[in-house]
DNA sequence: GCGAGAATTTTGTTGCAACAAAATTGCGAA
DNA sequence: TTCGCAATTTTGTTGCAACAAAATTCTCGC
């Protein structure tokens, strides 16, 4: 046997294979919005729309399902997940531990450049709002909280809330525009910009925490008004 | 287009295909330490073990990857990890996070039922002690736990935690014996199931998370001697 | 029109062979 | 012995065909 005495000096040693690039496309469009809750997925369809063959597709197709990104709508029918209020309601809670978890942490190591980063972010948001480009918006607001959720220093807990902001991803796209109306969330990052600043983990952590109870309720309204007028 | 008013009424629709049995016979195995820190998995090997073709094999074992469960050690490496001292405090932090929502939320759930059960389970966790099974106690143990994070009624939550537990799990079987000794985690347990029973959600919260503040000095503990005696 | 059921098409899974690349082994020089 | 390097073996990925099963479409009877 050979002498592994490296052992745990390995990191990111992950080669890049054809489904990762695949696992990789798909995950930015469902961020992105291309992907709506309820859209069917096939292998084959998704093979031809990456130029792959079906082994890579599927393989992304399986580790989107197996996070909980795509869902079994049938045997043989994977659908981006339409979340009713229960599932909404446990992500809100995971997301509130996991994300306040991670502010905290990244309290302790905000550095001057980093809240220049995050302002402007900001101003991108702010202007992608003003010109009604809610896709823009939303993906910078992502920004926004990851280069936050980075500064952890914990990868495998930004990876799983990277899981999570799949899950809810796609619905926030069915609520633009009226979302985008009040400048959501303006207000709380301002917060939390300020308590990085001054490496107020508390405040850090309340401010993320009121933006992630801010959206979860604007997405529990628009939820019941869909349901209300499907019904009718 | 089909009417799909049901939309998400269709839960727990998952066929039962080889690769799923594959990775789930993966998981136990994980956890029951049959495979160790530094083990080495192949495709074809892992195709051999559980007497089916290397599709689902491969399957299994992406998926278990990509859950952070197995690492890449090389680009066509990948073995069961070897923590250090940052990944454990990463996976403690998150541990607290998650299973201090998930013990939270079952307070609020707990039956008198669900009380008995407990009981029961601890004393399966305590004569496997008293009979030096250890490998038998750390699997009464992780039901015990999991038994009341169920409670909560959040099953993603809870899938989120298992796969925490696939990631130390292999670390566990490496303290042993002198881990048990102490009789570890009977006196958390035993408030658990008090604060259960009250129905106190902070008292329940309490005594889980200084359950897995408990393993966690252990595991450091361990750790550290691991690497004090390799560098002898 | 409209629903039930058959016929047809589409779909995911599986096993496998080929290939490139990495890991391992073997060997020889210092 | 120990180190470097080449030969050899092992390994993961990929593409694909076959198959069973599910989804869809079509048809016919009412």
């Amino acid at each position: 046997m050979a002498d592994n005495s490296i052992e745990s000096l390995d990191l990111e040693r992950a080669p890049e294979r054809l489904g990762d690039a695949a696992y990789r496309e798909m995950k930015e469009r469902i961020i992105r919005g291309v992907y709506r809750p309820g859209h069917k997925l096939t292998v084959r369809a998704i093979a031809q729309d990456l130029e792959v063959s079906t082994t890579p597709a599927r393989d992304a197709i399986n580790r989107l399902t197996s996070e909980g990104a795509l869902v079994y709508a049938g045997p043989k029918t994977v659908v981006v997940p339409v979340l009713d209020a229960a599932a909404l309601r446990e992500i809100t809670l995971t997301r509130l531990a996991l994300e306040g978890l991670a502010s905290e942490q990244a309290a302790q190591h905000g550095a001057p450049a980093d809240v220049e980063e995050l302002k402007s972010l900001q101003k991108l948001i702010n202007s992608a709002l003003d010109d009604k480009r809610y896709t823009d918006a939303l993906w910078h607001n992502k920004e926004f909280h990851f280069t936050i959720y980075r500064l952890s220093g914990l990868p495998q807990l930004v990876s799983m809330i990277e899981s999570l902001w799949l899950r809810i991803g796609p619905s926030l796209h069915n609520l633009y525009p009226e979302f985008a109306e009040e400048k959501y969330g303006v207000r709380n990052h301002e917060i939390a910009m300020e308590a990085l600043a001054e490496r107020d983990a508390a405040s850090l952590r309340a401010a993320m925490e009121n933006d992630i109870r801010d959206g979860y309720r604007r997405l529990k309204r628009a939820n019941l008004e869909r349901d209300a007028g499907r019904s009718s």
